[in-house]
RNA sequence: GUGGCUGUAGCUCAAUUGGUUAGAGCACCGGUCUGUGGCACCGGGGGUUGCGGGUUCAAUUCCCGUCAGCCACCCCA
């Protein structure tokens, strides 16, 4: 039998848990700045719930069984089918626009790598029913503020935005068949990993002309909207995208979120699935994958049967993100802490001793104690490791059986005042 | 799913061309120390050298398989 977690699953030891408790915490307290409703479903939905999204491939990457009724299920490996569902139903009852998040574990079965496992928890953050660019503004300025949140910088993390419809009208107007987008996708996707003369040869060898390719890479290294404009010669079919682009940057700096965000239209996402403004956020010095990745899709909710209405989403991850904090040391450690510690010079009062534990944590101190005997020296060691912030100390010769007094030490700076035991337990933390 | 690299204590690492009982630091537990913590010194527990097989008088070391981790591909929550 094996003792390991099944691979790509973690064990939660005490620090790994705080640490996870961190993100989430972090996660939570910007969502609820930004007005956004918490919601969650079910771990396990019917399988059909995302093969009617993705097709049958996906089949392959999902822990799938039979229950013990005979249908066909799977652990959820996103939370936008199941958000599609649940707001699809009561869409007219709704508030619009609907802004809900929600941090799901989430289960995948591929391989794993670094950042990348088989079970995960991610920040869901989606708005429904509002097509205004303001609300790709709003939710990018949400994932950037968690950033902030966890005290990462704009030198440390950067969002790299690009438009869907943008890149469709500079592909159209470089001529590009249907057929050819998914090759061309892909090699913008691949810009910054591969030799740009190595994605060119791909390009032409599937039938893109030669000067097609170069005034195509040249365009996508744009770094804003005025360079892009410049190097398309003021193409009027995509007016109406640089305006919209335009409008999304002014809203993010209008938030106070400009510095870190640009321009890059090799940002490529899932296909099938958005249709507006796409983004990613990643860190700067390129060690990890991308923190966060969303964007508009607008014709999702109608593809799950539902009823159409505009949408945007983003989903992060807690892995990436907590890889990158542990490495720029932003990881809080976990304190121990607890309020007092109670000790005795004699095995024979421990009873006492678990009185005056009972009695304080009545009042909602947090309290431990050695359970087995031990010398007072031994007791202050462990209560110092507690991280105790008080000891109450009973001695034999002091405390009288409850009548007498007790010795309150402080351990962080080790002061020390005799108290009487009813005093005890009207002490302020 | 395909290919490459790596597996020694909870962690970081040692161990002669293959050679006795696999060591050290940190961490953990205890002693010096029955009226007072952090220090020091001393001691203790903890290993099927990932697992299985092979070669050999002898394997942590060499070979094969397998599992796991890391990296790349695929795919992108």
């Amino acid at each position: 039998m094996s003792r390991a977690a099944l691979p790509g699953f973690r064990d939660f030891y005490p620090q790994e848990l705080a640490e996870r408790a961190y993100v989430m915490n972090a996660w939570r307290e910007v969502a609820r700045r930004y007005g956004f409703l918490e919601y969650d479903g079910p771990p396990l939905e019917p399988l059909e719930l995302y093969t009617a999204k993705s097709g049958d491939e996906i089949v392959g990457q999902l822990y799938v069984f039979e229950d013990k009724g005979g249908r066909k299920v799977a652990l959820r490996p996103e939370m936008t089918p199941t958000f599609a569902r649940m707001v699809g139903a009561r869409l007219n009852a709704l508030r619009k626009p609907v802004r809900w998040f929600s941090t799901p574990q989430l289960f995948r079965y591929e391989r794993q790598q670094k950042g990348r496992l088989r079970e995960h928890f991610q920040l869901n953050v989606d708005i429904v029913g509002e097509s205004d660019v303001a609300a790709d503004a709003e939710l990018l300025a949400l994932a950037i503020d968690v950033m902030r949140e966890v005290g990462l910088t704009a030198s440390d993390v950067r969002a790299r935005v690009s438009d869907r419809r943008l890149i469709g009208a500079l592909l159209a107007h470089f001529d590009i068949s249907e057929e050819q987008q998914p090759l061309v996708y892909a090699a913008l996707d691949k810009l910054d990993r591969e030799p740009r003369s190595v994605l060119e040869k791909r390009l032409t060898d599937g039938g893109l002309a030669p000067h097609t390719v170069g005034s195509l890479f040249e365009a996508v290294a744009a770094k804003n909207l005025d360079e892009l404009r410049v190097r398309l010669g003021g193409v009027r079919a995509m007016d109406e995208h640089f305006d919209n682009l335009r409008r999304y940057f002014e809203l993010l700096g209008s938030l106070g979120v400009a510095e870190w965000v640009q321009l890059d239209l090799s940002v490529v996402r899932g296909l099938a699935y958005y249709t507006g403004i796409v983004f990613e956020l990643f860190d700067t010095a390129g060690e990890f994958r991308a923190i966060c990745g969303g964007g508009r899709y607008d014709d999702l909710l109608a593809t799950l049967g539902g009823t159409a209405a505009p949408a945007l989403g983003f989903g992060m991850g807690d892995v990436v993100l907590s890889e990158l904090l542990r490495s720029r040391k932003l990881m809080p450690a976990l304190q121990p802490a607890i309020d007092y510690w109670v000790a005795s010079d004699d095995e024979a009062l421990l009873p006492d001793v678990m009185f005056v534990a009972g009695r304080l944590r009545r009042h909602g101190h947090s309290v431990e104690y050695s359970l087995k005997a031990q010398q007072l020296a031994r007791q202050l060691k462990a209560a110092a490791s507690a991280g105790a912030a008080q000891v109450v100390i009973l001695l034999r010769d002091q405390w009288s059986g409850g009548a007498g007094t007790a010795t309150l030490k402080n351990l962080a700076d080790g002061s020390e005042r005799v108290v009487r035991g009813d005093e005890l337990f009207n002490i302020p933390v």
